[in-house]
DNA sequence: GCGTCCAGGTCTACC
DNA sequence: GGTAGACCTGGACGC
């Protein structure tokens, strides 16, 4: 079955798609050959679904194996609605970088969604999985996480694990099998504090507490500290935030400081000009290059 | 083969 | 509030 989503005017599937490295974090996955984003989506009270997306030029397609019930399409309809940023109204943020010419690439190709997961448990806990590791430790881990604790479709592609899921296997498993080391407790206790609703990751969708005092909530969970916080506050949609790391320090140092270390201060005035849109300017000026010759 | 460094940082103790 | 040192892993690198 074929599921048609419009898209906004000003919507690129490719520049969201491949906005950072989620698209490559199970359960997503992309293939660059035909330009399809594939997402195991877990479905309450049934078995996760394989969804095939792929890009028209005024709507998603995205494909299921079998036919499923209204209620399972509708589910499909908003997590992809969701990931993909389709509801994010960008002209505000188009507004703020038009005027100045080395950002104007980014209307044009309408670049500035950036991906996310159905919920905001699985950003938070792959974005613990970014700190202080390499990527191909990161993509280590969530892989060990999804194959041992997300429930198998009828494919056996399998889904982001529940909170419940994570609470109930030991801190060994996230010590020995997902190999994170000194982060294993920090997912247990997390796991535990959100299956027991005691913590509420989804609430900071839609948190009407100032940008500062979100971030003090975010780094009260063990394993999230300056970085990781703003990540989680760009993805839940505010850019006032820069989430500087090592690689955006590296980069930036290539792109605008003949190649030397920048300090921090330095790299937020780069950017002061775009307000409450810099963090996103940032991550656009610094992603430029992912897709020169591929654009749509 | 072995030691060191470092990668999309954070926590804790201490001042 | 600011800072030093410890913390897991695994790949790259030099020897």
């Amino acid at each position: 079955m074929n599921i048609p989503i419009p898209t906004p005017r000003d919507f690129s599937f490719r520049r969201t798609a491949l906005s950072h490295g989620w698209y490559d974090l199970p359960p997503f996955s992309f293939d660059r050959d035909t330009w399809t984003l594939t997402r195991v989506l877990d479905i309450d009270n049934g078995a996760p679904v394989t969804v095939k997306i792929t890009a028209t030029p005024h709507a998603l397609n995205v494909h299921v194996a079998r036919q499923p019930s209204q209620r399972t399409v509708a589910r499909i309809v908003r997590d992809v609605r969701h990931a993909l940023r389709l509801d994010d109204d960008m002209q505000t943020f188009y507004g703020a970088v038009t005027d100045d010419p080395d950002f104007t690439w980014i209307v044009r190709q309408g670049a500035g969604r950036l991906l996310r997961s159905p919920t905001v448990f699985e950003d938070l806990v792959k974005t613990i999985c970014t700190t202080n590791c390499s990527w191909a430790l990161t993509d280590k881990m969530v892989r060990e996480l999804v194959n041992n604790l997300g429930q198998a479709g009828c494919d056996g592609a399998r889904a982001f694990p529940t909170p419940a899921a994570m609470a109930a296997v030991p801190v060994s498993f996230y010590r020995d099998v997902m190999r994170s080391g000194y982060r294993a407790p920090y997912f247990k206790e997390l796991a535990e504090r959100v299956a027991a609703d005691e913590l509420d990751p989804e609430s900071w969708l839609t948190s009407e507490l100032p940008t500062p005092e979100l971030k003090r909530a975010m780094k009260r969970v063990k394993g999230v500290g300056d970085y990781a916080a703003e990540n989680l506050l760009k993805l839940v949609g505010r850019y006032d935030v820069l989430a500087l790391d090592s690689w955006v320090r590296g980069k930036f140092a290539r792109l605008h400081n003949r190649n030397r270390p920048a300090t921090d201060k330095k790299i937020a005035r780069h950017y002061a000009r775009f307000n409450t849109w810099r963090g996103l300017a940032l991550w656009c000026d610094m992603t430029k290059d992912w897709l020169e010759g591929n654009d749509e």
